[in-house]
RNA sequence: GCUCCGGUGGUGUAGCCCGGCCAAGCAUAGGGGCCUUUCGAGCCCCAGACCCGGGUUCAAAUCCCGGCCGGAGCACCA
């Protein structure tokens, strides 16, 4: 991290700051070396590129600041939550911080720490008692449907002045399990008249009758999001909580929590939604269509997971690239393919092999042929170089090409030879090498050896719902290729190698 | 209905808080050119925008008022 930058985030006079740095204002009240920040992801799915944001925003900053970074798992509603989905998430942001020390130099690429927010629950059932003692908080029975329609009318119910001893009672009988989910609920006492709703009375623990993926049975009240999350914040030193910024009516109740406790108060940060251009991200559109089975699970290319993305060869680099130029704004952001392909060429660009691939292929037989080799670089901006080798003159060009030739037009087979087109027939074409060999301006375009190419599968996903599959041959030295290979097919566009056997590519964009 | 955000070239956005350095930055898509025995890639160039109406000011994309349009939130989920 450059010393610099640094100096420049932490300065008070941001007017002198240049373009580039406007994007990652400074943070208020943030000294250096003191800043904590943390993403709070609940393991209840895969994350999707919504979900890089939540953690390179805060990455981000604590690595300009030279604070800490803490990953915590938000796993207090165990009904959604599973054991899988907390590996998911931290392979996937592993992936992406890895990326982003690479990418930008923030390091370590890594967080500093991992919290799981269900050990604390012995914890915040101290505090919750705390809260009843107080007077602050009162178990209340009413069914959900009065409780909504008195919040909306800001009416009290009989719960709500129930002596201390009487709540105190009631909270040992839920957590004993003298109550089924739905019965009772721990509110926290604020005022039922209150403009913003979320401060009429907010449930803070309630009755979730579901094994935990982590303790089983042992628990079955779970506090909400607004008790959990400014309490946990508050326990671990978090400086600055970023979040989504359709949290923002709760900042109140969760200030208010705080207070309420006497727990150190933090800066509360909202930022802008991600959401991806025609393309459903949230687990509400993907889940039946992944049930439908027309999508292939929570990492088919066409879904915009990390692991999808990732799987289509989009890299945790340009992702990175993507939301550091992005910046932490507060307006929701529409990505379009288009701007992270073009991201995803540039990292991929200077390192991606070339490779010839041909999809529906037509044989084309090639007279005058003197050499039965050729020779083509691996990367145009490389020295080292593949040797193709030919069985026979012959070469099979793609159909499209084929169809576009006509008699007596001069072509050049990359590496190979410039030839002349003889004769384009329904299945067959004939060439022949011309006279001159060094003709600029021609079309240049990719071939496989006859009788010695690799048949390669090339999967293109056109939508959410649908791709297409390009069945051809690729030349020999493809079937080097190891799953998770990026390379470039010449004329094609950049693809990742998705299974060896048989040889399928996924084509991340051109 | 209530609350809160937004409306900037074809598209996605930066700038707005703290008015002048903004005849508005970036990316993408588009047009043109260059390179070429890699490429549908790359490189160079071009064109293209402040929702509408009032106000404040020497000066407004930026502040104020009104309108129109769009989005989000309003759980015992996070």
């Amino acid at each position: 991290m450059p010393e610099d930058r640094l100096r420049e985030l932490a300065g008070p006079e941001k007017r002198e700051k240049k373009k580039e740095e406007r994007k990652w204002p400074p943070l208020d009240k943030a000294e250096p070396g003191k800043v904590v920040t943390r993403v709070a992801p609940e393991p209840n799915g895969y994350p999707t590129i919504g979900h890089a944001k939540g953690l390179l925003v805060p990455f981000i900053y604590a690595r300009l600041y030279n604070g800490k970074f803490l990953l915590r798992f938000e796993d207090t509603n165990p009904r959604v939550e599973r054991l899988e989905y907390f590996d998911a998430i931290r392979e996937d942001f592993s992936a992406l911080l890895e990326a982003a020390e690479r990418e930008l130099g923030l390091s370590p690429g890594r967080w500093d720490q991992e919290v799981i927010e269900s050990y604390y629950l012995p914890k915040m059932y101290e505090l919750a008692e705390q809260l009843i003692r107080q007077g602050d908080a009162y178990v209340c029975t009413c069914p959900a449907e009065k409780v909504r329609s008195y919040r909306k009318e800001g009416k009290e119910c009989e719960h709500r002045d129930q002596p201390v001893e009487k709540n105190l009672e009631l909270w040992e009988k839920m957590l004993e399990g003298e109550f089924k989910e739905g019965e009772a609920h721990l509110r926290l006492k604020t005022d039922m008249r209150h403009p913003n709703y979320t401060m009429r009375d907010p449930g803070i623990f309630r009755i979730v009758d579901a094994p935990h993926p982590i303790h089983g049975d042992r628990y079955r009240v779970y506090p909400t999001y607004d008790f959990s999350i400014s309490v946990m914040d508050s326990l671990t030193g978090v400086t600055h909580a970023f979040r989504s910024k359709e949290f923002e009516p709760h900042v109140e109740v969760q200030r208010t929590i705080l207070r309420k406790l006497g727990l150190r108060e933090y800066e509360m940060i909202q930022f802008g939604r991600i959401t991806m251009e025609g393309i459903p991200i949230s687990k509400r559109y993907i889940r039946p269509l992944i049930k439908a089975g027309i999508l292939d699970g929570w990492s088919d290319p066409r879904v915009p997971t990390l692991k999808g993305l990732f799987r289509r060869g989009i890299t945790p680099e340009a992702l990175v690239r993507f939301f550091y130029e992005l910046g932490p704004s507060k307006v929701d952001a529409t990505i379009n393919f288009e701007s992270l392909a073009a991201m995803n060429r540039k990292v991929l660009d200077p390192v991606a092999p070339r490779y010839m691939f041909v999809p529906d292929p037509v044989k084309a037989v090639v007279e005058g042929l003197e050499v039965l080799k050729a020779e083509v670089p691996v990367h145009p901006d490389r020295e080292d170089r593949r040797v193709i080798e030919l069985t026979e003159p012959s070469v099979y060009i793609a159909l499209k090409d084929a169809k576009s030739l006509r008699e007596g037009q001069e072509v050049r087979l990359r590496g190979l030879a410039t030839v002349k087109v003889r004769h384009v027939g329904p299945d067959e074409v004939s060439l022949r090498v011309s006279e001159e060999q060094r003709i600029s301006g021609i079309q240049i375009i990719q071939w496989a050896p006859y009788g010695n190419a690799t048949p390669v599968r090339v999967m293109n996903p056109t939508s959410p719902y649908s791709y297409e599959m390009l069945g051809g041959y690729g030349e020999p030295a493809m079937r080097e290729l190891r799953k998770g290979d990026m390379v470039q097919l010449l004329r094609i566009g950049f693809a990742r190698v998705d299974s060896e056997e048989p040889l399928t590519l996924i084509l991340s964009h051109r």
